[in-house]
DNA sequence: TCTGGTATTGAACGTATGTTCAGTTAAAAT
DNA sequence: ATTTTAACTGAACATACGTTCAATACCAGA
């Protein structure tokens, strides 16, 4: 049934979205609780189960929301074309897109091994898309002669790790902005895959 | 007090810390009970407590004695000199020191959080260590004009991340061997700090 | 065979967990 | 003012946790 705009369980859940995702990201799918949760929002922890079938798909959401995300959100950028200038704007894109929501993909790259299999098996796949959005990037300037590698997926898998890992120095306020930070990514990520004679 | 070789108790302590290992990187120090430990090693949940103080000295001494084994490994393949050498030096160690051990590189990088302050300090110190003699290749190679990076801080983070990555996705028996990774790993973090015009 | 001491058990302690649900509150609909 | 309905509480359930410790099993040395 269909609720005027504002009403409180329109808001109550989203909430717990948050407070979930914050605390998972700071200590662990494992290490919080329930009641946590619950106190976090101020409610007691019977209210969530009116807006979750339980700690498992509150998880699960939380990873596939981000995943689904992302990918909007490169379907959104990618305009194709030359691979060198694909590349880097994929770099940038990742880079910008993931210290926006660090607490994010922290929980979907830690927690995965919280999820049951089934749960577990639809991230994979989510994931496994954005993985192949970037190899394919690499296939196509493979063909081109502008990147040298010898293994597209390892390279992607490696470029990917390379910006992911980002999040895991990168504070607001210190010495480097998040533009400067796209930049240097961009540019050493291209400087991994391109052929030693330039495009 | 000394004891014979092949005691009981030279044998259990170690295969404790194996079980652990093995337990924590697949399921998460969290979520892993002592009861579950014990039974890996087919003991009561109480014997244990004689050869650890509690679960946290458990995971604090696996991710010391993991990071203390790189640095020891390192200062011992670390051969100094021409810092493009030394850089692929460095990255070829690193992927087949980390291949060898994926659980222990499991553990170093996402049981961190679960670690309490005191031993977070130490744990962050020892991989610092390790990631400055890194950044140390890289600010000699800029020196020497062989590399070409703003940031000799964020080029040694990106290229660990880089590295360290391999552990999420190679599978033994898969199409490529260790020393084929190696190569192509090695390959791709001089690419990414090296400059336009080569050395 | 007896003795001394170490290795281990098994039960217990207090606390916390995820989840359920009968009952209460509060606000919207009539 | 009365009914309806959704939101939430608070207590309870069964289970699991990390840790302790008196009691026992085991084995080396005498």
């Amino acid at each position: 049934m269909a609720r005027k705009t504002g009403s409180h369980a329109e808001i109550t859940g989203p909430r717990i979205r948050a407070a979930a995702l914050r605390l998972f990201a700071a200590e662990g799918f494992a290490a919080v609780s329930m009641r946590r949760i619950a106190a976090e929002v101020g409610v007691q922890a019977g209210a969530l189960y009116l807006y979750t079938p339980d700690k498992q798909s509150l998880l699960f959401e939380l990873m596939k929301e981000h995943l689904d995300a992302v990918w909007e959100a490169w379907q959104a950028e990618d305009e194709g074309g030359d691979p060198v200038a694909r590349l880097e704007r994929f770099a940038r894109f990742h880079i910008r897109f993931h210290l926006e929501r660090p607490e994010a993909v922290f929980i979907a790259y830690m927690e995965l091994r919280n999820l049951e299999p089934e749960n577990f098996a639809v991230i994979e796949g989510l994931r496994g898309r954005y993985e192949t959005a970037l190899e394919d990037i690499l296939k196509d300037g493979r063909e081109t002669g502008a990147f040298d590698i010898p293994d597209t997926k390892l390279a992607a898998m490696a470029i990917i790790a390379m910006l992911t890992g980002v999040t895991t120095w990168y504070r607001e306020g210190g010495r480097l902005g998040r533009a400067d930070v796209a930049e240097i990514y961009a540019g050493m990520a291209l400087g991994a895959v391109r052929g030693r004679t330039g495009a």
